[in-house]
RNA sequence: GGCGCGGUAGCCAAGUGGUAAGGCAGAGGUCUGCAAAACCUUUAUUCACCGGUUCGACUCCGGUCCGCGCCUCCA
C-alpha cells in the first residue's frame, strides 16, 4: 500500500500525492511567540518533523512554511507590561523556539515566516474579501460575514446553517452580525500599537496571516496543512472561509491534526503545575533524544500521555537500539554472508516502511526496529550474523534515524577524549592481567564517574558513553 | 446539546473478521575475577460492559458506562 494519510476534511485515510509534481507544498502553524513553546506544541511541532522526513524518504521535495504570529492580544499585553515593544519582546522567544527546533533535531521548513512582515499582504487579502462582498466593518474593525460562505463547517463538521445572518446571538458579541463571525482587522485601542493602513488603524486578527502566508509562498492551493487538533476550529475553518472567498478554488487538500498532550492524564497548565518546557525537562537531566523519541513513538492520532515514566523509558528504548548500533560496528563477526539474515533484513524494512506508509504509524515502524534488533542479536550470538550482513543491519538503522534521529547521542558528558579512554582502558586490562583488581576496578569507577561504560565481552572490552 | 478522539497486560502502545506486535518495568538465564553493561527467555485463555450478526469478533452492528478535546485566538 502506498503512502496515506488521515484527511480530516474527508474523515478518511486517502492516498497522497502532490498536486503539481514531485514537491509537496506544506504549510504548518507555528508558535505564538509570547512564551518558551511547551512540549504539547513540540509534540505537533514533532510530528510535522517525522512529516517532513517520511516525506523524503518517500522521494519528494518539500516546500514547506511555517508561520510565527508575533502580533497577538497576549503579545501586545506582555510587551507592554515590559516596556518592551512587540519586536523586542517577541526576538526573546523567537529565538527560543529555534534553539528549542534545534535541540530536539526538529528540520527547520523551508521558509519561516512572520506574521509582522506580511501586514500589506494581509490588508490586500483583507480588501480584496471586502471587494467579494465577504466583509463588514463594526467599530472600526472589519468582520468576516460567515454567511455569506456556503461552505463553513466543512472542516470540522458543524453545521451552521441555524445561525442567522444578522442574528443578535449573543449580547457580549454585539459588535458582530453572526456569532461565528471573525475578525480580519481590529481597529486600535488606546494605547495599543498599530498599523496604519488603508483598513484603518489597527492590527491583523489571528486567522488571516495563515491564509495569507501560505497562499504567498505555496500558491492556491496546498498539498498540505497541519497543526493541532484544536486549530480546527475556528483557526483553520477560518482559513479555509478566506482562502477559499478569495481564489474560489479549494484551499488544501489534506489537512492533518495532531491531537494532543496530557500530563499524567492532566490536561498542562500552568496553575496544576504541570506545565513544562523543553528547557524545563533538559533541565532535570532529560536528554533531547528521550524527548524527541517520547514524542515521535505515539503515533501523531493519538493523544499522548506523557509521562516521567515515560520519558526514563524512552531513555532507556534509545539505548536499546543505540547498543544494537555499537555492536554492529564493533563486533568481530566471521567472514561470509547469511542470505537468510539478508531477506529478514529486507523483510523488516519493508515492515518498518510500511508502517510509516499508513498515516505514519511510528509506533509500528519502531516494532519493525526492535524486532529486528533481536532477530540479529540472537543471529549474532550464534554465529549466523556474517561480517557481509553489517551493511545491511546498518542500512536499516540509517534509515530508522533518517526519521526518528535518536541514535547520536546529544552532547558529550564526559570530558574524556576517546584516546584517553582508551589508554585508560589499555591501563585496566594491564591489571587484570596483572591480577591487580583493586586498581582495575578503580580505574572502572572513575570512567563510570564521567559516562563512561565499559562491557566486558568476550571479544574485549566495548565502552560508551552515557 | 453539536462535532471529534479514545477505553488492549503494572505503565506506554500496535493490530482490527481467523484466534493478541513492540518498548519500559518485573522475573529467570548467559557472560564475568567480582560487578556492571550487554544479550536471550518470559509475562494478557484476553482486548470497558451488555446484546446481536458469523463456523469464528478485540476487530462488524445496536446499546450502555467511563475518560478527554473543540464549540470566544489554546499545538
Amino acid at each position: 500500500m502506498a503512502l496515506r494519510f488521515y484527511n480530516t476534511l474527508t474523515q478518511q485515510t486517502e492516498p497522497f500525492t502532490p498536486l503539481l509534481d514531485n514537491t509537496v507544498r506544506m504549510y504548518t502553524c507555528g508558535p505564538t511567540v509570547y512564551h518558551y513553546v511547551h512540549i504539547g506544541n513540540l509534540r505537533t511541532f514533532t510530528f510535522q518533523d517525522i512529516l517532513r522526513r517520511w516525506l523524503r524518504a518517500r522521494g519528494y521535495q518539500l516546500n514547506h512554511v511555517m508561520n510565527i504570529t508575533d502580533v497577538e492580544d497576549k503579545i501586545i499585553r506582555n510587551a507592554a507590561a515590559e516596556h518592551k515593544s512587540i519586536e523586542e519582546y517577541t526576538e526573546v522567544y523567537t529565538k527560543a523556539f529555534y534553539e528549542d527546533m534545534d535541540t530536539l533535531r526538529l528540520e527547520r521548513p523551508e521558509r519561516l515566516v512572520k506574521a509582522t512582515e506580511h501586514i500589506a499582504d494581509m490588508v490586500a487579502a483583507i480588501q480584496k474579501l471586502g471587494e467579494r462582498g465577504f466583509t463588514y466593518v463594526s467599530e472600526g474593525s472589519v468582520y468576516y460575514r460567515i454567511a455569506n460562505f456556503p461552505g463553513y463547517g466543512k472542516l470540522s463538521h458543524n453545521d451552521f446553517s441555524g445561525i442567522r445572518a444578522g442574528a443578535r446571538v449573543d449580547v457580549d458579541e454585539y459588535d458582530k452580525a453572526d456569532a461565528r463571525d471573525f475578525v480580519l482587522w481590529k481597529a486600535r485601542k488606546d494605547g495599543e500599537p498599530g498599523w496604519e493602513t488603508p483598513l484603518g488603524t489597527g492590527r491583523p486578527g489571528w486567522h488571516i496571516e495563515c491564509s495569507v502566508m501560505a497562499m504567498k509562498y505555496l500558491g492556491e492551493t496546498l498539498d498540505i496543512h497541519t497543526g493541532g487538533v484544536d486549530l480546527t476550529f475556528p483557526h483553520h475553518e477560518n482559513e479555509i472561509a478566506q482562502s477559499e472567498a478569495i481564489t474560489g478554488k479549494p484551499f488544501v487538500r489534506f489537512w492533518l491534526h495532531a491531537e494532543h498532550l496530557s500530563i499524567e492524564a492532566q490536561k498542562m497548565s500552568k496553575s496544576l503545575g504541570n506545565f513544562y518546557t523543553l528547557r524545563d525537562l533538559l533541565g532535570m537531566g532529560y536528554a533531547p533524544e528521550s524527548v524527541r523519541y517520547l514524542l515521535a513513538s505515539v503515533p501523531y492520532r493519538k493523544k499522548l500521555n506523557f509521562t516521567f515514566e515515560g520519558l526514563k523509558a524512552a531513555a532507556t528504548s534509545i539505548e536499546r537500539l543505540r547498543n544494537f548500533k555499537l555492536r554492529l560496528d564493533t563486533d568481530k563477526l566471521a567472514a561470509g554472508k547469511n542470505e537468510k539474515l539478508v531477506e529478514r533484513t529486507r523483510a523488516a524494512i519493508k515492515a518498518f516502511d510500511e508502517a510509516l506508509d499508513d498515516d505514519l504509524n511510528t509506533a509500528a515502524s519502531l516494532a519493525a526496529a526492535f524486532e529486528y534488533a533481536r532477530d540479529a542479536n540472537t543471529a549474532t550470538d550464534a554465529g549466523e550474523f556474517l561480517s557481509g550482513n553489517t551493511a545491511g543491519a546498518l542500512h536499516f538503522l540509517e534509515r530508522f534515524d533518517s526519521v526518528f534521529d535518536v541514535l547520536k547521542p546529544s552532547a558529550r558528558v564526559s570530558g574524556l577524549s576517546d584516546a584517553e579512554v582508551d589508554a585508560m582502558i589499555a591501563e585496566r586490562n594491564a591489571a587484570k592481567k596483572a591480577r591487580d583488581f583493586v586498581r582495575a576496578d578503580r580505574i572502572r569507577a572513575d570512567l563510570a564517574a564521567q559516562g563512561i561504560v565499559l562491557e566486558d565481552t568476550k571479544e574485549g572490552v566495548r565502552w560508551k558513553r552515557q
